[in-house]
DNA sequence: CGACCAAGATATACATCTTGGTCGGTGCGGTATT
């Protein structure tokens, strides 16, 4: 049956490896977290077990509008009508023709901030929830805790829409990422299905350097690797600097307008772009098969974000290279940005003691000068709502600051590390060590090839797009 | 915390050093402003 369907609807022929097991726990009505290397058919999991399904929603939690977006055109050009979505997109019209006529739909897509909204949670409340899915689900460990507080509370919320069977999906977790998801969303002895986070196409580099080098060795290694080659940055400044430097490459972060975005990365979906020079804005949601190389010019901040990184390299199974670069004091930004998304403790006493005497935040933070936008009020302001106190708040922030030092010390561990890289990275997801050809730099069994390029002449039109989007406006950097 | 830059000081007539300010990532959503 469940083949029928999955090519009768889908168009496949067979089932990818995991995929079985995991619809077979969804259809038992089991919670699931469902841990599968990326591009492994994982949307697959949570629309096929609708069909087999006399009625009901299946609701699916996803971190970014453009996933959203795309899922949904997937979703309809396959025929598919019964499909919605509920973002800050939608007008307040839509959005009420869409809460009217739940009954009628198969699908419903939203962001965590939407599903927080008390209309539409009660709502949702009202009707049958088949499944439950939070798409890209390590978010909840990466965002949860301070950037976006709304995946800490999807547990919550789920247990308020009548607590619905749940599949969680990522393609990389830790065990204590794995630990967060399950107390993320409040599951209940949850299915744990998990495949290896190994990629074996990708062998691993690090090269240490000194600062004043670093664009040299960028440049040598450029000169060695295939392309189609993303290259990470830690600051959007940076990006577009090196983005100058190298041929044909063009600089990518969230800084730019929302279109100029969408059109650099269908630039480089369609090869028109050889070489993207990002920040962390790039890459979630991106399946570009061919991407041949990633190179960090400097290092994330977790070992995590590391592999989800070169893990957009090598999707369609050919060799692939990740190469890091190292200097000495490259940890200090990251550790900067890890600090400063917690607020000074001056501001927890300011507002804590306006809030304590029945102030507004909105007078208390004319008084003290505080941004509404700062990302570190914002949380502080979150948990005063939701009724911590100074000192539980301060416990709290020092404790999380104590975990992400230490994954970045993790991090510095794996670039300094003499053993195998790849098996150290397994060891860190907690699985056992492995032998192959094209490991690492440390196993000294790599291979490199010439420098190659996809990009034809004719297409190198897209530079003269590339000009008339940036010299016209607007964006702003 | 450190990189970077502009303004000012120093010592000399153009350039270098010092000081002080700013900036540094990821996205949702909604509010205030053009």
């Amino acid at each position: 049956m469940m083949e029928k369907i999955l090519k009768k609807v889908f168009r496949y022929d067979h089932f990818r490896a995991g995929q079985q097991p995991i619809i077979e726990a969804v259809l038992a009505g089991q919670d699931t977290v469902a841990i599968l290397p990326t591009g492994g058919g994982k949307s697959v999991c949570y629309q096929l077990p609708s069909y087999l399904q006399p009625d009901g929603l299946t609701l699916i939690l996803s971190p970014l509008l453009s996933l959203i977006e795309d899922q949904v055109m997937q979703i309809k050009s396959r025929g598919e009508r019964a499909v919605a979505k509920l973002t800050s997109l939608e007008t307040r019209e839509q959005k009420e023709h869409i809460l009217h006529h739940l009954d009628r739909l198969r699908y419903l897509y939203l962001s965590p901030e939407q599903l927080a909204v008390p209309q539409i949670k009660r709502r949702l409340a009202e009707v049958k929830i088949n499944l439950f899915v939070v798409d890209e689900a390590h978010c909840i460990s990466q965002w949860g805790h301070e950037f976006r507080t709304d995946y800490a509370k999807l547990g919550h919320v789920r247990q308020q829409l009548g607590n619905p069977p749940c599949l969680a999906l990522t393609a990389t977790a830790t065990h204590q990422v794995e630990q967060d998801i399950i107390e993320g969303l409040a599951l209940r002895q949850p299915t744990r299905i998990r495949h290896s986070v190994n990629r074996p196409e990708i062998q691993l580099i690090v090269k240490q350097t000194e600062q004043a080098d670093k664009d040299l060795v960028l440049e040598e290694q450029l000169k060695m690797v295939e392309r189609p080659c993303v290259i990470y940055t830690t600051t959007r400044k940076e990006a577009e600097r090196i983005a100058k430097l190298v041929t044909n490459a063009v600089y990518y972060h969230a800084g730019l307008e929302a279109e100029d975005r969408q059109l650099i990365q269908q630039q480089f979906l369609h090869d028109e772009i050889d070489c993207l020079v990002c920040t962390s804005a790039f890459g979630m949601g991106v399946n570009k098969a061919n991407v041949r190389t990633v190179i960090h010019y400097t290092m994330p901040a977790t070992i995590e974000a590391y592999m989800q990184e070169i893990g957009r390299a090598g999707r369609d199974g050919q060799p692939s290279t990740a190469i890091l670069l190292y200097a000495p004091g490259d940890q200090r930004l990251q550790q900067f940005l890890v600090e400063k998304q917690y607020a000074p403790s001056l501001w927890i006493d300011q507002v804590a003691q306006g809030r304590v005497q029945n102030e507004s935040f909105e007078i208390i933070e004319r008084r003290f000068g505080l941004n509404a936008d700062d990302p570190a009020y914002r949380l502080l302001k979150t948990q005063l709502m939701d009724g911590k106190t100074r000192a539980e708040i301060i416990d709290w922030q020092e404790n999380r600051k104590k975990i992400r030092l230490r994954e970045l010390m993790q991090m510095i561990n794996y670039i300094q590390n003499t053993l195998c890289r790849r098996s150290f990275i397994l060891n860190h997801f907690g699985e056992d060590p492995i032998i192959q050809d094209r490991c690492c730099d440390n196993c000294g069994t790599l291979t490199l090839v010439g420098p190659t390029s996809h990009v034809e002449q004719d297409q190198l039109n897209w530079r003269r797009r590339l000009e008339e989007v940036f010299f016209s406006s607007h964006h702003s950097v």
